[in-house]
DNA sequence: CGCCGCAGGCTTTTT
DNA sequence: GCCTGCGGCG
């Protein structure tokens, strides 16, 4: 067989790596842009087509349902098949299909269902309420990030020990509590789906043996993201016979915070002694300034496992690094940039605007709308985390599971129906009481007259309408069970009768829901059905929630943080923001691991540009509307000064804060002045308007002078010459 | 039941 | 400065 396509057009390193030994574990440090996913699909092929191993006994895990249907998409490509039965995901979508197939074995009713952050957030709420605790001394946010962080650490309760401080100790305790509500009602969150995959293994040894018979190969994409749960998980799998293949960059771990342990890439070569390095630095990205320019950032940083990148293509350009007054200007000279190259037959979506944190693009949203330059922005509310979604896809849970509590409190009374805090309260107690879930406590309440007329008649139309629900879509298609329920629930009317743009949108939404299904209910029907289409659309709408933004083909500048940038590439990059506080952010400067993390980031977004990279910080910055001055960030010392051009700002002084230098003021036809404008005053001298109120003759005008300092003069009277 | 006003919080994000 | 959540009022 002609293998020449799986080599052919790999560099050294990489057909090193793709060709490594197949009875060895191996470790592949692939640095940004050096062709680590084309190494993973090739070693996929490799091991098919060569080494003859059949693809069901390859696993290739990934963080992202993007990276896994790409890596899919490219593994079919090469192979020239259909791969409909490789296992090939992320941890969380495998470690659920492993749990469906074995519910039982692993404590879960067999129609279990997923609950997401906000589902997530929510229980704590209704617990915290249960547990009679108030919400500001035990932060629900706060308690949801210590059950994850444990659960990632692969830590119940009970091994937490009695806690050594009243305050561990509650929340010990509320873990506990929290682990009990979700197992009674058949819920289980994102990191419960790892943590209970790994405990099936661990106390069924029979099923894990059939899934170590059956992988001979892992394959791990950014293996430096992985948690400890993870990575437990993986080494039970892999016991003594399947072997590892994993691939990752410890430059680009920057995911610390929500539980990746870095230690599991450095310390894998110490874990699995007899496992093959390979590195690979070639660069088929970046220009060799930006190269130059990432290298010399990260060796600041101490217990690497050490690369440095190179290209064979030449210097390019040097990497522009703009001082702007505040974020305003920063803003407006990024836009105009952008402007300029766009005006020189450039396309929009060749430009990415990076920054730290979100509340940076405010700013250059501005600017950019001002500019009339289309822009897309990165992030936010997905397709099935939107409310009206979730509302509708509550019903189908309780149609799926009467126990579920959340799915239950979130739509009792969407649409209104006349069941209030009163009534419900009446059924929280009765449900605490008995350990009942609501919906039993609805019977019982409904059996003993608790309730008005009125109250009791609303409860058992809502318990009839669930149950007709149930009973209808049991003969429809999932497509036309969740038409059904938007009809009957009158989630439909609810939002066809309300006006404004939000309700039209929040309808528009509701209709593409039931297209998805539809369209869900015809794909999954062609391959093998291991539950019913309804349970697995739910796990879907909560494994992959979608595209943020619906795909808009505009040709549009793209907007985004540093974090959501990994993994992307564009030929012109701007890098906002680098000062000290935002970037490195003031909550992580302190800390030498977090800071180092930081440094981490700032590295992924340099490596994210091909042609251009332009650096900009601000001298003053409104940060929670206070007017904050910050140093320019450590990170552009670090930079080599000889790639670096420094781009000069037209004026010497300070610029207006407020608003926009285009902006006039004018004081009579012979006066008419700009924000930003230089001025000369008879007594002070030499001065930039910063900002003024009113207007006519009688307009005031803030003045900032370079000996006198700011002052406040009468437009009539200070006779100002522009210069 | 739903709207309005006020107080307090606030890095980064996927599953 | 802006969003969220809660409490009061109509």
């Amino acid at each position: 067989m002609d293998v020449s396509h799986i080599l052919d057009g790999l560099n050294d390193a990489q057909r090193n790596a793709v060709t490594a030994p197949v009875d060895r574990h191996g470790l592949i440090l692939a640095g940004a842009g050096s062709g680590k996913t084309r190494v993973l699909v090739h070693r996929i092929a490799y091991l098919v087509e060569v080494e003859n191993i059949s693809p069901y006994r390859i696993l290739a895990v990934t963080f992202t349902n993007k990276a896994a249907s790409e890596m899919r998409q490219r593994a079919e490509q090469l192979l020239e098949r259909i791969g409909a039965g490789w296992w090939m995901g992320t941890f969380h979508g495998i470690a659920h299909r492993i749990l469906r197939q074995h519910a039982s074995a692993a404590n879960l009713p067999e129609g279990f269902q997923i609950l997401d952050s906000e589902d997530q957030l929510r229980t704590i709420r209704r617990l915290l309420k249960i547990l009679e605790l108030d919400e500001s001394r035990w932060p629900p946010r706060q308690i949801q990030s210590y059950i994850n962080s444990k659960k990632d650490e692969g830590l119940r309760p009970h091994a937490l020990g009695q806690g050594s401080d009243p305050f561990q100790r509650k929340m010990i305790d509320i873990y506990h509590h929290y682990e009990d509500h979700c197992q009674r009602a058949g819920v289980i969150d994102f990191a419960e789906i790892l943590l209970r995959a790994h405990e099936l293994w661990l106390n069924q040894p029979d099923i894990l043996a059939e899934y170590q018979q059956r992988f001979s190969h892992i394959l791990v994409d950014e293996f430096q993201d992985t948690n400890r749960i993870q990575y437990a998980w993986l080494r039970v799998l892999a016991g003594h016979q399947a072997k590892l293949f994993v691939v990752g960059d410890d430059d680009q771990s920057i995911y610390g915070w929500r539980g990746a342990r870095i230690e599991n890439i450095q310390q894998f070569p110490r874990d699995y002694s007899e496992s093959l390095t390979v590195r690979l630095e070639q660069n088929y990205r970046s220009t060799g300034n930006i190269l130059r320019a990432a290298n010399a950032i990260i060796q600041n940083n101490v217990e690497r496992l050490g690369k440095e990148l190179w290209t064979s293509a030449g210097e390019g350009v040097p990497l522009d690094l703009y001082a702007a007054f505040n974020e305003v200007d920063e803003a407006r000279f990024v836009v105009s940039r952008i402007q300029q190259k766009v005006a020189e037959g450039h396309q929009r979506q060749e430009f990415a605007v990076l920054y730290r944190s979100n509340a940076q693009s405010r700013v250059l949203e501005e600017a950019l709308l001002q500019a009339g330059v289309p822009y897309r922005v990165y992030g936010g509310m997905r397709f099935f985390e939107r409310a009206e979604i979730k509302d509708a896809l509550a019903y189908l849970r309780l149609i799926k599971n009467r126990d579920d509590d959340g799915a239950l409190e979130r739509v009792i009374n969407t649409p209104t129906r006349g069941i209030g805090e009163k009534t419900l309260n009446t059924i929280r107690q009765q449900a605490r009481a008995q350990q009942y879930s609501l919906w039993q406590a609805i019977a019982a309440v409904l059996e003993t007259n608790q309730l008005t007329t009125r109250a009791a008649g609303a409860l058992s139309a809502f318990m009839h309408l669930i149950n007709q629900m149930d009973e209808e879509a049991r003969s429809l298609t999932l497509g036309a069970s969740v038409a059904l329920v938007l009809e009957s629930s009158t989630l439909f009317d609810f939002y066809k009768h309300q006006r404004g743009e939000k309700a039209q949108s929040k309808l528009e939404n509701l209709e593409e829901l039931v297209a998805a299904a539809e369209q869900f209910g015809t794909e999954i029907s062609e391959e093998e059905l291991p539950l019913d289409p309804l349970t697995e659309f739910l796990s879907h709408a909560a494994l992959e929630a979608g595209e943020a933004q619906s795909d808009d083909w505009e040709d549009a500048v793209q907007l985004m943080t540093l974090h959501s940038a990994k993994g992307l590439e564009f030929p012109f990059v701007f890098l906002c923001g680098l000062e000290e506080g935002l970037f490195p952010h003031a909550m992580s400067a302190e800390d030498p691991l977090r800071l180092a993390e930081e440094r981490r980031l700032c590295y992924v977004g340099i490596t994210r540009a091909m042609q251009q990279l332009t650096l900009s910080h601000a001298e003053s910055r409104r940060i929670y509307g206070k007017e904050v001055f910050s140093r320019p960030s450590r990170f552009i010392r670090e930079l080599p000064t000889e790639c670096i051009q420094e781009i000069r700002a037209q004026a010497k002084m300070s610029r207006p804060v407020y608003r926009s230098s285009q902006e006039a003021i004018v004081v009579d036809k012979q006066q008419e002045y700009s924000l930003g404008q230089g001025v000369f005053h008879q007594k002070f001298g030499e001065g930039v308007i910063l900002n003024y109120e009113g207007e006519g003759a009688r307009a005031r005008i803030q003045v900032q002078f370079k000996s006198a300092g700011s002052k406040w003069l009468i437009a009539e009277y200070a006779n100002l010459q522009a210069i």
